[in-house]
DNA sequence: GCCTTGTTTTACAACGATGTAATGTGAGGT
DNA sequence: ACCTCACATTACATCGTTGTAAAACAAGGC
């Protein structure tokens, strides 16, 4: 049987509370009093139960991160980046996969609810028909990434702007006909939305005309779909100058098909992602992407929970995360 | 304020004890009552506390995976499907970075005693050197992957007969002097010396003597310390006919540096991996690697933690997932 | 020696859910 | 009517921790 703080206290000989007193260290305990307890500690090896104590407080330490998947890169990224900065802060990380099914979303909000979680990040794909409902029973929500309405605090990248820097880029290498990949024509992803706005104000800008035999649509932003439209896309159509990814997930997938077909990257085609996911240096050509901190990503996101765990009233906060370009070998002229 | 079992008993006219009866459905209720408690769960919403249950119950329905790091792509196929399985049996899953510091796996025994973790499942590192002590005060524990000693259950893929396997598959298509990318100089990661085994058996079975200038160490199993390897190799060495890397992620980073310099895969070398993981299939060219079932390795390491915590007594029990050596671009002849 | 002031420690109750054991209810048999 | 038996419901105590408020204690001043 494990030992609680009633054996500490009475190993120690003194009371319970006393015990609670020198773990928590907010109500002064003696020097003496404290040697003893800790002493008794350490000898029957006392660890606190954490269901009680989140009972008992209404605070439990752990933090719900959902997430479409897993499994890709740029999630497992940011949620290893979350989980280490929470670590750091004391706070423990339960995961929830919310795939794109909304019934999952809807599951999640109800075990936010359950008491076993003070905070939630929530990174939607489909935020327009998401359940999330930011309301009164619910622990305090920070948003990750895009999304339409401003429902709660929230961390993102101006993908607008960067999705414009990026055609600007490859622009300057002389491309003209830049096609992009990613674009969503059934249920609207507010990434691919803004993504494509930031796109079309370049070329705009560069007094190129819209094309939009040049929009590749792909509703989910995997390696598989993305191969899969591309190869049928290049089945009808003529190869562009430049191919902008949506995500560099997509970009992977795409470098694969072109290099099945003969094609050379960046000789024939130049291709550009976006997130700047770690497989991406590694890529065959390496490549070009929209980079961000995702440390930071992470930081601000705890940064805004921690916060509105403190004052459930306040305004809805926006943190804006820089984004660089960086140009690798598939961009090259 | 949220609403809790005496207020809803309120509500429907009964006792504490018949809406927990009504929720957990072991105790029969009649209909009549079971109707009275549902409607009133439904118009307070009535969301359960699972601090409390947990602990009155000593139950959390919270399982810890502790990986070394989220953000390998192994680790979060891994992961992904943990919490898949985990999410279609009820229980969620709080996530653990180890790293490879010692530090922190000391860290997560304290917290897995802490009373708000029903069973871990940890897929170590360097397991000689774990703190990892599955004792009396420690929930249940499975284990992912290859270790030296018989701790706990343990659910694996046979490192020696795929290491073996793919050597002799790659000695089929005409290569000799095939160079192993990733055995372990200092401390020993149980995988790596599994995996360098079961190459030297192959090359006996195939009358091929061993070369030590073919094993190319490499600590850390990341693409960065794989390309930094391989690159100072070839500054010193002549290009082997074959390079089987340690891992998929391995592969990847040593393609990058066979691209950079040049050198043609499968043409000049062919090259394979370990793990199988999504990126390996978009490698440029496709990777061919060992797969096994990552889904039924969570499957397999749920199963088993949820039969040790019914029964902490019973023998440990090892579950040996198959393994298929994919042969994909990377090695074609 | 007594009172004040300030510091440490304690007893008690409460957080919310549920197992135990006792109580209540009804049907069926005599 | 009365008793039995099976089933449904309830009161109470408990899980381990910690906030509150009261009590114990020590130190200093007269």
């Amino acid at each position: 049987m494990r030992a609680t703080v009633k054996d500490v206290a009475r190993r120690a000989g003194v009371s319970p509370k006393t015990v609670s007193n020198v773990m928590n260290g907010v109500v002064p305990v003696s020097g003496s009093t404290r040697l003893k307890v800790e002493q008794a500690i350490l000898e029957l090896d006392y660890v606190p139960n954490l269901s009680a104590r989140g009972l008992r407080n209404g605070r439990s330490g752990v933090i719900a991160l959902a997430l479409p998947d897993l499994a890709t890169p740029y999630s497992a990224e940011i949620a290893h980046h979350v989980v280490e900065v929470a670590h750091e802060q004391g706070w423990s990380i339960q995961i929830e996969e919310t795939g794109s099914d909304p019934r999952r979303e809807y599951e999640l909000m109800s075990r936010a609810r359950s008491n076993l979680i003070d905070g939630l990040i929530l990174n939607p794909v489909v935020l327009d028909e998401s359940a999330v409902k930011v309301g009164v029973s619910l622990p305090p929500v920070v948003l990750l990434g895009e999304v339409s309405q401003q429902l709660a605090d929230r961390v993102w990248v101006d993908s607008v702007a960067a999705a414009r820097d990026m055609t600007l880029a490859l622009a300057r290498t002389g491309r003209r006909r830049i096609a992009v990949l990613g674009t969503a024509e059934g249920r609207h992803s507010a990434a691919a939305v803004l993504r494509t706005r930031g796109y079309l104000a370049a070329l705009e800008e560069l007094g190129i005309g819209q094309d939009d035999s040049l929009l590749i649509p792909c509703e989910k932003w995997t390696p598989q779909t993305a191969a899969d439209a591309l190869a049928s896309y290049l089945d009808s159509h003529p190869l562009p100058d430049a191919l902008f990814c949506f995500t560099d997930s997509m970009a992977i997938g795409a470098l694969s098909v072109l290099w099945r077909r003969g094609i050379k990257v960046p000789d024939d085609v130049a291709v550009a992602g976006f997130d700047d996911i770690a497989d991406g240096q590694y890529a065959v050509p390496s490549l070009t992407t929209v980079s961000f901190d995702k440390r930071l990503v992470a930081r601000e996101a705890l940064s805004l929970l921690t916060q509105r765990m403190a004052n459930r009233a306040g305004e809805q906060r926006v943190v804006t995360v820089d984004y660089r370009i960086v140009e690798r070998d598939s961009t090259a002229s």
